[in-house]
DNA sequence: CTCTCAATCTTGACAGTGTAAAGATTGTAG
DNA sequence: CTACAATCTTTACACTGTCAAGATTGAGAG
């Protein structure tokens, strides 16, 4: 990939996002620098003003992104097993538990606190919706076929979501203990989680 | 409480943990500094060394204090509904959405990556420690009066604890929606949420 | 094709941060 | 009473987010 050193880069908005992303992976979140992050993407420790009004804007950058990112692959593994209804929701909640743990740093951005006020980024709230309307259909359907409990969809969803991603947290703040993890395979954790959502 | 002005304080090391405290209840958890702290303790910037070896340890201060009083809120609803079995998991589990929602900052450093190098902080681990015990000594009289679902308490201890833990999060998040909320007070989506552990 | 301007990027500056080193103060053990 | 160790202050430094002023350049108007 040649990449020319002109003065305009052509497109530091994406290649920022995309080195605060490798930052994030490598150093975590508390070595997230906006400095560290122009430097990866070869350019002065001011230059992402001229993109991200702050930090903040960075990082909703990247969390937006991210959320993109889960809704393919929650998607595409819901896709993958719609006509195995048995299997389907486990695989799904699967696909969202290998997506934090493949990043757990951008993983907690974007559940983060670090976002303070969200309102302000409508491209991220909407982008975290469409991952709640998309578990809502998932879990509709899982309704009908009889694979989980009837009531409100909204709430069986945030049921639904509400236990995986508190498994999901409790995993990576390391409260789940290493003695569980010995004994039990963090799928058939994940398993025995979502059994109680049948019905 | 008159306070003497003297050289030593005499009690520094509490009174920057209540003062982190206050800061993070104040100006959230990006505004909590040390030297914010050390000021708000009446004393200079580098005071806290002399009791912290750097940000992190005081954070795990802060929250070691925390899981404290989150151990006793639980406890004591724990014992005030041990004789209302029905009752009980709903109670507890309201505690837990209290005390988050009580003090929100305090508890999203508690559980978060803030503290990267946990096992540096034995105190802080036995207190979390100590927590999950709890919790699995009130399951496990759950599942005795037939109210939890049978099965290895250790598990169904962090069903309990993960669902109620994911809906806390989603709420802080603020992912939990303005509609739904509407709709329904956060009481009644945590009896919908508790109702997925019943049997 | 040239001129112009707005977008983009750089440079320089500033206040606030965590933290290390050296020194000042003081309670307390001997 | 005296020395010491714990506690606190002062000073210093590198790093951070952010702003303002200036440099560079691509693209459209004429």
């Amino acid at each position: 990939m040649p990449k020319k050193k002109t003065y305009h880069h052509g497109d530091l908005k994406n290649a920022l996002i995309k080195a605060g992303v490798a930052i994030l992976a490598k150093d975590g979140v508390s070595g997230l620098s906006l400095r560290k992050v122009a430097l990866k993407a070869g350019v002065s420790h001011s230059a992402p003003y001229s993109h991200f009004a702050d930090k903040q804007a960075l990082i909703a950058a990247i969390s937006t992104e991210g959320f993109r990112q889960l809704y393919e692959r929650i998607n595409s593994s819901a896709e993958k097993y719609k006509d195995r209804p048995t299997k389907q929701l486990v695989e799904v909640a699967w696909a969202y538990v290998q997506f934090a743990m493949d990043d757990p740093d951008r993983f907690k951005v974007m559940f983060s606190d670090v976002l303070e006020k969200e309102k302000e980024y409508p491209e991220f709230v909407a982008e975290s919706q469409r991952n709640f309307q998309l578990v809502k259909r998932i879990v509709e359907a899982n309704q009908a076929s009889g694979q989980l409990r009837s009531g409100p969809t909204e709430l069986v969803a945030l049921s639904a979501w509400g236990i995986v991603h508190g498994f999901v947290m409790l995993l990576l703040e390391g409260q789940i203990s290493h003695t569980i993890l010995e004994q039990t395979s963090l799928r058939e954790l994940l398993e025995f989680q979502i059994e109680s959502l049948r019905k």
